[in-house]
DNA sequence: CTCGTGACTCCCG
DNA sequence: TCGGGAGCCACGA
């Protein structure tokens, strides 16, 4: 009778958490903790981060369009921090002194959140 | 079941 | 402005 086994499919949250993300449009930039809540957990942006490094790849996120909330990139130096840089600012996204992101002007905001 | 991991966030000082 | 500490959640070993 279990039909459902547990094993099957990620929690409903991860799957939500998908999907929000890869619902951030191009020139635009949202926080973990903004896309956790949108998925329904507001204090779940940990596990948005073990999200992006699980299937970001698989699933093809625009990975670089999560930052935190303090409107910078969270990657490490030695990491895709350079990469991700690029990368918004390819989509017109403008960095600030010390690499901040103003997000009066680059905060995504879910229409259906709304 | 317990633990460790992870690109976080909030709260203080 | 910056750093430390606690809280947070799901997954894999």
């Amino acid at each position: 009778m279990n039909r459902r086994t547990k094993t099957q499919s990620p929690a409903l949250f991860t799957q939500r958490a998908i999907d929000v993300i890869k619902r951030i449009p191009r020139g635009r930039v949202a926080t973990y903790g903004q896309i956790a809540a949108y998925a329904g957990e507001p204090r779940a942006a940990r596990q948005v981060v073990w999200i992006l490094h699980s299937y970001s790849d698989k699933h093809r996120l625009p990975w670089h369009r999560v930052v935190n909330g303090k409107g910078r990139i969270s990657l490490p130096r030695h990491q895709g921090y350079g990469d991700q840089k690029r990368r918004l600012e390819k989509e017109g996204v403008k960095f600030g002194n010390g690499d901040t992101i103003d997000f009066k002007r680059y905060l995504w905001s879910s229409p259906r959140a709304k």
